[in-house]
DNA sequence: TAGATTGTTAATCGATTAACAATC
DNA sequence: TAGATTGTTAATCGATTAACAATC
């Protein structure tokens, strides 16, 4: 119970909406001041004053200035601890189909210091080049990479139907977070870590949106 | 507030569960009996049967049968009408490097009834071509040929910075309903939805469950 | 009948919002 | 001082879970 050590635990909800603060933190948007009020997040970011003032308070370890704001710099780096970021790490990508190609290119990965060292895929016709600077390895060679180069993560780019044999490939190389972009629930081991991008099904719910939107305005 | 054409509402959470199911419904590894438990569905997508029950409740229009289950082709049915699928409809997509470029090629879209009738660019060594059998037209075309056609569905695939002003040319076309590929928090007037796949947020909170779980190995 | 499964009502839990106090 | 903003405590709201009744 005593100790400065333990891990600070916050809503659920607060942690996901981090990201968002700190990425619009990290903009332009902010960069003309160095302090930044709750008011202001939440104008940009579309939510309640009273709201973003509560998740800030959960992770600012110096606190805001009444009638000044937080300082932006500050608040950075608090979000920024809190998450456990400013660790780099190693990737892989496995299907460098569609997706997967595309996602090679992406910047956002280096905007959160991963670093990609290989590609899998099962097309024997791109195994051996590259890609976007990334070498592509045939899939046999998947687990046994991970294992030498202790690789923790893992972004699953295949067909629906590899989803899970290409997920056990990886957790069997020692990979512990998953990033999924196929559409299949992965069955996984407790320890290992899943965030799954399921396009299908967020389309699905814009276009749910979409339709209820219509309906009323009929 | 009489009257049985009234919508019925159910629970956010709900809602954004319903794909889900959805999907796990129509899958093969359902194909093989007319009926289905909510247990099967509670394993198989990693939740509890009692969550799953309440759900199913909220849309089945016949109900299920103790010691039986639901009828699968109904319950998909009473999914698919209370999500409003089962409407074709017509999208365009804007950006084409990257990501753009190989949601052209995404299968989703067929699945979820909707037809990518073009796509706009400002690189104008793509305009005029085509990917994946979409046509590739200027940008500055983008708002007249929302309106001529109709189009309520955008998907927005552009580099951050021209997020927002490309939101407001589809949104001058008439687009009602944004899928947002781009890390900004689009300003949108009310009768526009939007729905934002925001992969440097959620990139972001993998790397936080992965370094939760590494620490509380050590 | 016994057992599996659905369906519903009540209890618990967590998140959001509201109200207000504190401070520069 | 007055006003803007933070911070905290209490009230409301919604979602999940638990307990149990109903049914094939």
């Amino acid at each position: 119970m005593e100790g400065t050590n333990t891990i600070r635990s916050i809503p659920a909800q607060t942690l996901k909406r981090l990201p968002t603060y700190l990425s619009f933190l990290r903009s332009d948007v902010c960069a003309d001041s160095p302090f930044v009020s709750a008011g202001k997040l939440a104008a940009a970011l579309d939510r309640t004053e009273i709201q973003v003032r509560k998740d800030l308070a959960a992770v600012s370890t110096t606190g805001g200035r009444p009638k000044v704001g937080f300082a932006r710099e500050a608040l950075i780096r608090d979000i920024e601890d809190f998450l456990g970021l400013r660790n780099v790490d190693s990737a892989i990508l496995a299907g460098v189909g569609g997706f997967g190609g595309a996602l090679l290119g992406y910047n956002g990965f280096q905007n959160c210091g991963i670093t990609i060292v290989a590609a899998f895929d099962d097309d024997p016709a791109l195994a051996g080049s590259s890609l976007h600077g990334t070498h592509i390895l045939g899939m046999d060679k998947l687990t046994s990479l991970c294992k030498r180069l202790h690789i923790h993560i893992g972004v699953l780019c295949v067909e629906n139907a590899l989803a899970q044999q290409t997920a056990d490939k990886m957790i069997a190389g020692g990979v512990l977070a998953i990033w999924n972009f196929t559409d299949v629930t992965l069955q996984t081991p407790e320890g290992v870590a899943v965030r799954t991008e399921n396009l299908t099904d967020s389309l699905t719910l814009l276009l749910h949106e979409l339709l209820q939107r219509m309906r009323s305005e009929a």
